[in-house]
DNA sequence: ATGTAATTTAAGAAGAATTATCAAAATAAA
DNA sequence: TTTATTTTGATAATTCTTCTTAAATTACAT
């Protein structure tokens, strides 16, 4: 199957691009609709799945919580705000490490591997006191 | 809340340790009605909610599958097989490493962390050829 | 540029998984 | 016990996501 290059495809991209928040379908579909209207949240599913499907963005399945989209695919791993739900970016570098330790585990049979991280983003341990957590 | 000490909630947790494949909470479901043909599915969903908050078993958030849970609490990882969507135990010893990589930066607002593999589990690779998927 | 085939769309229905509701039953506490 | 609390089964409701349809758009080979 060929991908073709639609305006709401490229809006899409577009928007997915300008946000730092890794929002869910729906949250984007409210963004895009402002610049296309018409748009239904049905097409911005299948555009996310289609466009995750064939590696141009991230899929960010955090634990029994909505899907989330990411259109940085560099490798970088990611906070789960445990109290609000946002997702923060956590620079690879930092970690490399970690990296390094699970690599020589990718054989045979294991050919994958994901890793995520949860506790506070930013604002929440700006606004909640330490032993509240 | 004080937990109950109910019939069914003894056979979910049983049942749920009898079985080394990770259920669903249909799988299982389907399991404890032979026991107790009444139970209705809302009561294994609510249970394995009340268990896995309480801490006595693990719940299991593969991405984009259905919710898996776990018995075993005690340290290790899982893979999960691409094509089948099978859950596999992989020892924590063999992984020790990657612990301790991910230590040290479990520090101030960054509280918890998972790992996940995935790839063949042992039943799919034998039934498929090295470059099939 | 035009015609034709393939893909994509909007809208809403459908689906699957999970959670909520609530009166009755079971369990625990006093 | 008696009373209070929790849990249950049955089913309705919700939530997130995918599917279906005819119509519109896009790609591509003339």
């Amino acid at each position: 199957m060929k991908l073709s290059n639609t305006v709401q495809r490229r809006v899409i991209m577009d928007e997915l691009r300008a946000l730092k928040t890794h929002p869910t379908a729906d949250e984007l579909y409210r963004i895009v609709r402002i610049r296309l209207p018409k748009i239904s949240l049905g097409t911005v599913y299948r555009n996310l799945s289609i466009l995750a499907e064939s590696g141009m963005i991230r899929r960010l399945d955090s634990a029994g919580r909505q899907t989330r989209f990411d259109a940085d695919i560099s490798p970088h791993y990611h906070l789960c705000c445990d109290v609000c739900g946002a997702v923060e970016d956590l620079s690879s570098e930092r970690f490399r490490n970690i990296a390094d330790a699970v690599a020589p585990h990718l054989t045979g049979r294991i050919r994958n591997w994901n890793i995520d991280f949860s506790g506070l983003c930013r604002s929440c341990e700006k606004r909640i006191p330490e032993n509240d957590v």
